[in-house]
DNA sequence: CTTTTTAGTTAAGCGGGCTTAACTTTATGC
DNA sequence: GCATAAAGTTAAGCCCGCTTAACTAAAAAG
């Protein structure tokens, strides 16, 4: 395949650079935050994927349902998640990030936004202009090759 | 800023999709690995600046000179880390990978190209050379900024 | 209506990462 | 040359995430 002989080394140099720099802002966000990766994951997904029970935090993360129990216990206490009786199924709990939790996850990833905008902020028009039509088809084919799977 | 307004969407969907299959990708490789991620971090440290003090380990991952220690010495127990006397600073220690160390990494690095290898390989010739184009303005501008700092 | 399955909790115990503190050895500053 | 600083190591102790095991309560299956 020709195409990908070309296409390789850029991409791999762009994501070397990307991933270092967003590994490095993401650890540091952790720890700012004082929470652990578990934890921040745990917040993240209720943001993404919203109301979820305990047992969507253990399957998501393969993880045992004492040890996401564990984990949510800590966050409920720690005031960022709402831990709620599911009115359907009375077993089952319903999780919720609060106002403060919210807040939190979206701080987080504002500031995993915020290199990368600057970055495009120094660009001209017409890079500008390149780099927008290359992120969109580039989403779009992660969404199409994420549904054939 | 008008042009921001226009490439601040596209950005942040990328970037959302990419990092949520980077991350997830990697904690799975890690797992793999039977690593934790600080140890796999200073593999990684190791791969892409070479050989380095121990002291090069605490301050890339601002942890105390003893976690460091603690850690390297795990790496060379498994055999990934080789810790020689540097001969010019007969305190000082030249950390390298082995053989098997970098065999680690370099397939760790290579499970993270091949989702979006695969991604490119999907499109056309001319969405290819687009991105080719935008990813290599991205990866320049970066360079640039990173340097201005 | 009883049995079984499912959702979640709690406790005990392990291993990991990290810190501080005390120490050894080698290099530097004066 | 002697005091001081720097590079690492080792040990004690803490917190954390995770697992297994034993348990409660509610739903589903028969």
């Amino acid at each position: 395949m020709p195409k990908s002989v070309q296409i390789t080394r850029p991409l791999r140099e762009w994501m070397d650079v990307f991933m270092h720099r967003s590994m490095r802002g993401w650890n540091q966000f952790a720890k700012s935050t004082g929470l652990s990766m578990p934890q921040l994951g745990i917040l993240m997904q209720l943001h993404y994927k919203g109301t979820t029970g305990l047992s969507g935090i253990s399957e998501r993360f393969n993880i045992s349902a004492a040890a996401a129990s564990q984990l949510v216990e800590k966050l409920v206490q720690s005031g960022y998640l709402e831990r709620a009786e599911d009115p359907n199924d009375r077993r089952a709990k319903n999780l919720r990030l609060t106002a403060g939790g919210a807040k939190l996850v979206s701080e987080g990833i504002q500031e995993r936004y915020r290199w990368m905008e600057k970055l495009a902020d120094n660009l001209n028009l017409e890079d500008n202009k390149k780099i927008l039509e290359a992120l969109t088809i580039l989403t779009e084919a992660a969404r199409k090759m994420d549904e054939k799977k």
